[in-house]
DNA sequence: AATTTATATCGGTTTTTCCCGATATGCCGA
DNA sequence: TCGGCATATCGGGAAAAACCGATATAAATT
């Protein structure tokens, strides 16, 4: 992945917003408590409280895990997101060595 | 400044570039040398290396001041440029603690 | 097999970004 | 004060991003 992609996937309110709600599911989404978060949150769950179409969350996350800030999982007919705390971390340290 | 706002000004190769470059103006523009580098790189020579137009440039480094990456010096009828540090610190910084 | 539910993908409209040429401004030397 | 040089700003065309609604896919339910 290339730098200048890495910072335009952190370019744009709403996908920094589902960053932050991800880094405390119980928190942010306790309708999903009785499935679990050990996988993340759901699609549809960061979709209603984005407030935007489903279509564009998708995509959204779509970005983000392409420069590698949240993975997937699916488990049946569900998507679930998580961070991937290790890029945040190369993410820094690439700033304050290389930028 | 908006965080959202510091990424957006790191998202173009070009201005990554220019970042790059004023880390060292001695290497990367000796034809300055006799002007010196006390302040940085001026935008002339900034812009016959990026290889694009004049406005451009000046826009470009323009946007990284808005965001705090450089700073400028105006002596006589040159700006010249150069790298914020304190800045890429705490970006550095943010990304661990708060995104 | 048909229906429902969750997510992904596709096609399109609007907004933003990229980058240009032209022009304005500000400083300097003749 | 004029002309020239460096930089900034302005207006615009082309490309990319931000969304959307419609449709496709895939799994679970009946």
């Amino acid at each position: 992945m290339e730098q200048v992609e890495i910072f335009k996937a952190l370019s744009n309110k709403t996908r920094l917003q589902l960053l932050e709600w991800l880094k405390d599911p119980e928190a942010n989404f306790p309708e999903q408590k009785e499935y679990g978060y050990a996988h993340g949150v759901c699609v549809g769950q960061l979709q209603v409280k984005a407030g935007l179409t489903q279509s564009t969350i998708s995509e959204y996350l779509s970005v983000l895990q392409r420069a590698g800030f949240v993975e997937s999982t699916r488990v049946g007919q569900w998507t679930y997101y998580k961070r991937n705390e290790e890029t945040f971390r190369i993410l820094s340290q690439l700033i304050t060595d290389s930028l």
